[in-house]
DNA sequence: TATTGTTATACTCTATAACTATA
DNA sequence: TATAGTTATAGAGTATAACAATA
């Protein structure tokens, strides 16, 4: 009989390979994985508040702000005070951002589809999604 | 059609809840999670030298000094001059050492089976094992 | 009194450089 | 000249505390 391995430890290292394999497709679209990680979920729905926008991707409040920052910068996303609330700012994806995510998402299901067949991985995803 | 979701991301949240769930077993046997990977690479087969423990676990060199320390005062590894070279050390598991890793993974096992039957778990990590 | 966004601060984790003793 | 172990230092990433504006 082999070892059996950590369930947690075979995830990790998996993913540590694939967000290593992903990492060159960010840089070349100059976003990091936090900012991809936020504009993958602005995509998916606009934010009502930042505070909101920080829990769903898992990401520290404080942090958040930094990172807004420089998206809005780059015009990428935009914080505009919310109808209900003064004190809070919803956050949207700019069509530039909308781009931004959408292309480099592409080229990184594309970097996956190289990886292994389609049919498995759709088939592989569907099984993880019990988790 | 549903969004289809990055493979690193979905590895990632699975890993992460999965070492979220270990936890509080790592706390019980007093490791840290680096500690435990370190215990059960050296069950495996003792460490020629630290360097080489290193790269085995992912780990930093200069880190690891540090985690064999804690570890000594503990009882639960020994280092030992290298037979050839003067300048290595021998890593190994003490008896202590070899009960520690093999008692909390036991509790981390029970703990994964808890989460999914046998056989799925199994059937699950032959399919990784591709990776 | 509690919450949103924000700043400042402290802390942890990780990487780099440099030292010593050997080879 | 290079390598194993080590120490010190710097840097990134993360968490905690506190503040102003608003609820």
């Amino acid at each position: 009989m082999t070892a059996r391995e950590d369930l947690g430890a075979q995830f990790a290292r998996i993913a540590r390979r694939l967000v290593a394999l992903e990492q060159p497709w960010l840089e070349k679209h100059g976003v990091t994985m936090w900012e991809y990680a936020l504009l993958l979920r602005l995509r998916a729905a606009p934010a009502a508040t930042q505070l909101e926008l920080a829990r769903a991707i898992n990401y520290d409040k404080t942090r958040l702000i930094a990172l807004l920052d420089g998206l809005e910068q780059r015009g990428l996303v935009t914080r505009e005070p919310a109808a209900g609330d003064r004190r809070a700012r919803t956050v949207k994806l700019t069509p530039a951002g909308r781009a931004a995510v959408t292309s480099t998402q592409r080229e990184i299901h594309r970097m996956e589809d190289g990886l292994l067949p389609g049919e498995k991985r759709a088939a592989l995803q569907r099984l993880l999604d019990e988790f």
